[in-house]
DNA sequence: ACTTACGGTAAGTTAGCACTTACGGTAAGT
DNA sequence: ACTTACCGTAAGTGCTAACTTACCGTAAGT
């Protein structure tokens, strides 16, 4: 999932996506404004993007509206917080250890 | 930032380096438990993670230790909440629209 | 000074990925 | 039925990024 943020062109689709949802040729002519990309182009992000669960569509017509998926923006942020919480109290412990070995009785 | 933490491999050394600080040669032969990863690779990957400050390192002797810097993830993290709040409020809005507009009297 | 340990980096190779072009398929409008 | 709009996908190409090998520098131990 983390994989699938890793492309910029993914980083700002989502981005477009975050304000609401669109068509895909909506949105490539949306992100052409910045870039430049291709409407096929824009259509296998969105594929790599659905699989990874970032993105759910829906068939209106001739048109495919697509939106990002809260629930899993809220998987990721909660996978950055173990990493955050993990490296957080292993550097505190570091912290305490070396007062405690500099300072034995410190207080 | 988010596109350093795209590579599979450069999760892997993060979730290792979130446990504790550790060399070079210690984080390699630690992700070869799992993957084959050489040397000079892990080394290529953290100079990726440090210019994207993502990691800290420190010479200690011939050795060199590396660990994840607790402030970078946080700064990842917030970035995803404003992702995540914007496509949240969005989503909400567009529940709400749709409710008034099939309830329009409703409660 | 010699050796050993450790790690950064240059050079070269390869696999994969992002992209374009071209095509086909479906839904709605006339 | 024909046309138009919209989009997914197959096929092919180019570039880049991840990797290995080889080499060099530095720090510490003898």
């Amino acid at each position: 999932m983390l994989t699938a943020l890793g492309d910029p062109t993914r980083q700002a689709i989502l981005e477009s996506l975050s304000d609401g949802p669109l068509a895909v040729g909506e949105l490539a002519a949306d992100l052409s404004s910045s870039r430049t990309i291709s409407r096929p182009a824009v259509s296998q992000h969105l594929k790599v993007l659905k699989e990874a669960g970032l993105v759910i569509d829906e068939q209106i017509g001739t048109r495919r509206l697509y939106r990002v998926d809260p629930e899993a923006l809220r998987l990721v942020r909660e996978h950055l917080d173990h990493f955050w919480e993990r490296s957080l109290s292993s550097f505190q412990r570091r912290v305490a250890s070396d007062t405690t070995e500099k300072r034995p009785r410190d207080e």
